[in-house]
DNA sequence: TCCAAAATCATACTAAAGTATGAGCTGAAA
DNA sequence: TTTCAGCTCATACTTTAGTATGATTTTGGA
C-alpha cells in the first residue's frame, strides 16, 4: 500500500503545479474551455496511468496446465540397475529399446551384430522377468531405467 | 479496438456534460479551484475507470507444468483420435497393445481372432505411420491416445 | 431403407523377435 | 597367472509380428 502514497503525492504536486501555473501564464493566455479541457485530459491520463499500476494488481490468473513427459531431469536409477545384474551394454540395448527401435537399428546404432543384440536382449528380457520388449520397456520405465 | 471508441464517446459526452454544467450552476456557485478540482477528480476517476478495463486485458499466464502419470487424470485425446481415423476398435487393440500384450493376448480379451487383431494392429500402424508396435505405442502415448 | 464404414476372419506369405547353445576375446580382480 | 564376468558373434531353431488380399457380416447414419 505503499505505492497509494506515492500516487497521492504525484498527484498532489500535479495539482500544486496547476494553481501555480494558473497565477502565472496558462489562465492568462487561454479560455477557460481550454483551461479545463487540459486539466481533464491530463487527469485522465495520469488516471489511466496510476489506475493501471493498480489494476494491474488484479491479476487474472491464467493457469495454464500442461502435459509433460519426465523426459526431462531424468536419471538412471542406478541401484535397480545393480539389483537386478544389469550390465552396461544391455542397459544401453534397453534404452535403445525403449525408443521403439527394433533390434536390427539397435545394432547399427551400437555397431554390433543383430546376434549380439538379441543376445543382450534376451539376457534382458529374463533379468526384467518379462517375455516380450514391450512388456521390458514398460518395466524399464516403472523402475526408471529409461525416460 | 471497438471499445477505443466506446471510451472516447463516453469522455465526449461528459466533457459536454461540463460545459453545459459550466453555464449553468456550478461556475456560478463556486469558486475557479474547486471547479478545476472537480474536473481534476472526475477524469483522474474516468481514466482510471477507462484504463483498468484495458489493462485487464493483460492476463497473467502462468503455465503449470504437470508430469503425465500413467494411470491417474488420463483422458483420451478424442481429437486426435478422430484426426488419425482411428476407430474403436482400433483404439481397443491400441490400448491393450500399450500394455505390453502380444496380439494373441489381445485377441483373447477381445474375444476375437489373432488374423483380427492383426489386421487391426497393421492398420493402425499406418494410421500412425509406424512400422512396429514399440513405435505404435510410443507415438500414441504422445498423442495421449493411451496413458 | 440403404449404403459406406467398420468389424470380423481366413489364407498365405515375409520379416522380425526371441530362445538355446556354444565359443572366442578381453580386462580386471583374486 | 588364473579366473571370471562381460561382450561379442554364430548357427539353428521356434515363435510372434506384420503385410497383402479377399470375403462376409454388422452397423450407424443419411
Amino acid at each position: 500500500m505503499k505505492k497509494v502514497f506515492i500516487y497521492g503525492t504525484v498527484l498532489g504536486f500535479l495539482i500544486l503545479g496547476l494553481k501555480f501555473a494558473e497565477y502565472r501564464f496558462l489562465i492568462k493566455s487561454n479560455s477557460f474551455e481550454v483551461y479545463a479541457g487540459l486539466i481533464a485530459i491530463l487527469f485522465a491520463i495520469v488516471g489511466i496511468w496510476g489506475g493501471s499500476k493498480f489494476v494491474k494488481k488484479k491479476e487474472i490468473l491464467v493457469v495454464k496446465e500442461v502435459l509433460v513427459q519426465p523426459t526431462e531431469n531424468f536419471s538412471v536409477n542406478e541401484n535397480n540397475l545393480k539389483q537386478l545384474g544389469i550390465s552396461k551394454r544391455e542397459h544401453d540395448v534397453l534404452m535403445l529399446m525403449a525408443q521403439g527401435l527394433s533390434n536390427q537399428e539397435v545394432a547399427d546404432k551400437l555397431f554390433v551384430s543383430l546376434n549380439t543384440v538379441k543376445t543382450h536382449s534376451s539376457k534382458l528380457f529374463e533379468k526384467l522377468n518379462v517375455q516380450r520388449r514391450t512388456q521390458a520397456v514398460q518395466e524399464a520405465k516403472k523402475l526408471g531405467l529409461v525416460p
